[in-house]
DNA sequence: CTTTGAAACAGACCGACTGTCGGTCTGGAA
DNA sequence: TTCCAGACCGACAGTCGGTCTGTTTCAAAG
């Protein structure tokens, strides 16, 4: 890569850091552009040059969020071999990374309202959804014509218990219901 | 009533409906406080005596909207007598009103992102979604530890159905996959 | 080595917007 | 009749997102 194309990278990523972390803490309308050139020392029109917009940015910021825990959700279910099992397993372990308050924030509750919600799904689609419903459809738990539709259902559910948690009671008790929960939409184990 | 309470009970009225439409259909971001002044033909400084601020007026457009959806669930369920069939019948019912474009756009899109997750669920539970616990809870149908997560679960479950019609493919196999949908957390009918 | 083009960056500037503030008007109580 | 609180007004300040005109810097072409 050329010096001046990584250090453009460079300052995507940079950008892309303080404004994930502004977003996540002071939610997208209260982030002002202003406030991310100034703890990154860029200028707008550098910002400007890089990004279309502040929605563009926020969309990279989300790409970022989401490709982390896509990968994350990948690690926890390598080795486990039943799908269904491994479609629980996942299940859980995304519910556990949507409780972590940058992910709440950014791709659970500013990504619909801030993007449109056909461009948040459709960049879920890419990343942890896509992998549900190909999960769902492995374990063959549900008929094939309602694969897509549960699978949304399903997402919507553990990401609503996801925002349980930060509610309080602790993550066991919401653990333990969305367990119980999904066993009762895969049906009975065969 | 006074005179003057009742002029500014119809002055809330008009700002409330018009802010409504503007809202469903620019959404919150997209809609200026501006824009609404002009449409009613108020000044900015009654409009600010009324409503503390461009979040608050939205508070109040919600709260009418959830309290109409609200009144229509509990229509559609009058005269339903077993409580799992008027779970499901409520649901599906809802899922129907939220498919609605003012609706899906205020209640279930910006809703979170504006008020804040908190204020938002503080609102469904008031209207909405108090019922639908009331309803799981009469039926029986989960565990009593898990009533109030589960119906959180459902209640997502459900809007995110009423989203995906607006994303096409049709209402009826949205509300086939939600009635399966259903069926499978509550168990087969003893 | 020089030229040239394009990417990276800088910051003044603009229009639009939200929210504030002093002030006016009027219904109804004292 | 007096007086106050609440409805309403509109100028204004401050903020913010986005644009525009440069300037610098790197690297490829000549």
């Amino acid at each position: 890569m050329s010096l001046r194309a990584e250090r453009g990278a460079a300052t995507r990523e940079k950008v892309v850091a303080i404004a994930r972390r502004l977003f996540a803490e002071h939610g997208y309308e209260g982030t002002s552009i202003e406030a991310v050139l100034h703890e990154s020392g860029l200028s707008r029109g550098a910002l400007y040059h890089h990004y279309a917009g502040k929605d563009a940015l926020f969309e990279a910021v989300l790409e970022a969020v989401e490709s982390e825990v896509g990968r994350a959700i990948l690690a926890s279910v390598r080795g486990v071999d039943d799908p269904r099992q491994a479609l629980v397993t996942g299940c859980l372990e995304w519910m556990r990374l949507a409780g972590d308050p940058v992910v709440r924030r950014i791709a659970l509750i500013d990504a619909p309202s801030v993007l449109g919600w056909e461009r948040w799904r459709a960049m879920e689609e890419r990343h942890a959804f896509g992998m549900l419903k190909a999960a769902l459809q492995a374990s063959r738990a549900v008929p094939e014509e309602f694969t897509d539709l549960h699978a949304h259902m399903l997402l919507a559910a553990i990401n609503e218990s996801a925002l349980l948690v930060a509610r309080g009671g602790g993550p066991e008790a919401a653990e333990a219901a969305l367990e119980d929960f999904l066993r009762r939409v895969l049906g009975p184990t065969p």
